[in-house]
Formats: structure tokens, C-alpha cells, sequence
DNA sequence: ATCACAAATGCGACATACTTGCAAAAAAAT
DNA sequence: ATTTTTTTGCAAGTATGTCGCATTTGTGAT
């Protein structure tokens, strides 16, 4: 995926969106970075260029528009990601270290669901978090 | 279950707890609710019998011990459930309207993992989340 | 290119969920 | 019953997220 500011600022608007500056950055990271982030983590990337609540108004307009997914909650953190390889009604899972807190996509993991969740229910989206070890903290 | 208050004390001493009064009370809700329970419903079920802080440490000891698990975080909230059918890896999965917040514990509905999680990486526990609408949410 | 308007941003204040330090109280051990 | 250890209540503190409002920034029209 190119990730130039003239196509972003295009992905943008196409979304709907102004494409502001703030905007194209936060884009930007998440299609750089290929992994899911948390808005702590776009500011540490970022700096003080973008506010705290800027960034978190971005992510909910994002969200909203569907340009990103709420991928977990890691903790107290939101974590979002962009919703590549992920359909309507499902989406990849993810791997989260309980020591580290360090977390991951799992592309080659694959979750087949059976029975019914009930009469009347409509399910729309599926999220699975595999929680653990990580290789590093593995061996404490 | 049995939930008197005997059996509770006991229960508690033998996972290494103090049978406090608040403790068994918790741990008594638990067992007669029947579904998972936030720190604000036990709050809400209690009265001011307990404080605030106190809840929050009991959940979180109960959690460290095993006799609770985290179910899954809902908006702000984490709900907590006692780990019926739950075993080392897997867990039951839970339903969560996207509309009314109305969540729910899936009895029915197995989920089955395929494929490796990657080299060095432990799997300990698997959550799984559904989201959509609840029958009431449906129509609207 | 410039202007005007709608939308987004920054800032500060607020809200909420949870945590922590510490003295007092309650279980358990003696 | 007395001592010891753990737990509790209270109050203050931290972290994450939200809101209102004045200011700034894109964008489309001129």
C-alpha cells in the first residue's frame, strides 16, 4: 500500500474527511506501521505535534467511518488497527503477553466457530485475543 | 453449587484467602448471580457494606488466585466471571450488543483454533468476543 | 489567488475507573 | 487473651478518555 500524503489525503476525503494534517499522520503511522496501535503509542510517535484529544477524536472518526477497528483492550488501553485481511463478520486474532504486554497480529491462526448464539441474536464481528507468553518472557 | 457461608470461608482458606466478611460476600454473589459482574454491580448488590477500594482489590486477588476471571472488558467496565467450564486454555466465549451494551456468556457456541501461534509463544488463555445486536437491539 | 464557511484542532476543565498509602480494624496464630 | 498479620476504609492520586469553546485550517466558491 503506498502511503504518500497525496493518497492519503485522497483516502481521506474519498471517507468523507477533511485531510488534515493531524489526520494524514495518524493514517500514515498505522498503514507504516502494519500492527495495531493505541493512541499512547501514536503519541509517542508523533510527539507534541498532535493533542491528546485530537488524537482521540480521530480514532473514534476513523472508527466510525470504518478506516480502523477497535482491534482489543489491552489493559485499560484501546488498541486500534487498521482492517486489513478482516471481513465483515470477522476479523484476525491476536496475541497479547501478560508479562510484557507485548502484542501481535496472528495471521496463521485460524478460529471456526460452532453452535448457536441464540435466537434472536445477530452476530456481526468476532474478536479473539490469545493471552500468554511472549519468546522474551518466556523463560522468567 | 452450595454458597452457604461455611462452605464460602472454606473455599476461601483453601485458596489461601483470609475469610473476611466482604470476601465471602463477593465470592457468595458470584456464585448466586450466575453470570459475569462488574465492579459496579457488585457495588450496586452490596450497598455501602464494602468500600469502593476494597471491591477492586478483592477482584483483583480473587483474579490472581484463580478463583475469578476476567471475562472481558465492556466500554470502561471489567466484568469478571468465576471460571466455570472454563479450563487452562480455552474459555466460554461472550456476546456483547453493540447497541444496548447487554452482554452475555455463550454456553452454546464452541470455538475451535487451528494453526500455530508462533515459535517461542505460550498460549494460556483464549478470549473470544462476539459483537452484534441483542433481539431487543434488533428491529430498531 | 482570495474569501467565507464548515469542520477540526488545541486547550483547559471535567468525568470516570481504578490504584495506592496509611492508620484502624478484623482474622488467625500463639 | 494477646500478639501478629492481613484486610479494610478513607482520602488522595493516577490514568484514560470526554466536552465546550475559542481559534485555526481545509475546501469549495468566487
Amino acid at each position: 500500500m503506498k502511503a504518500d500524503r497525496t493518497s492519503l489525503s485522497d483516502l481521506l476525503r474519498v471517507s468523507g474527511f477533511k485531510a488534515t494534517e493531524g489526520r494524514v499522520e495518524v493514517l500514515g503511522l498505522f498503514i507504516k506501521a502494519g500492527r495495531p496501535l493505541s493512541q499512547m503509542q501514536i503519541m509517542e510517535m508523533l510527539g507534541p505535534r498532535l493533542d491528546r484529544a485530537s488524537v482521540y477524536r480521530i480514532l473514534s472518526a476513523f472508527t466510525e467511518a470504518g478506516l480502523l477497528h477497535m482491534a482489543y483492550v489491552d489493559g485499560r488501553h484501546r488498541v486500534y488497527e487498521l482492517p486489513d485481511k478482516c471481513g465483515h463478520s470477522h476479523c484476525h486474532p491476536h496475541f497479547s503477553c501478560r508479562s510484557c504486554g507485548m502484542t501481535a497480529c496472528l495471521e496463521d491462526f485460524q478460529v471456526k466457530c460452532k453452535g448457536s448464539i441464540g435466537k434472536g441474536f445477530v452476530a456481526e464481528r468476532q474478536k479473539v485475543l490469545i493471552e500468554g507468553l511472549c519468546p522474551g518472557c518466556k523463560g522468567k
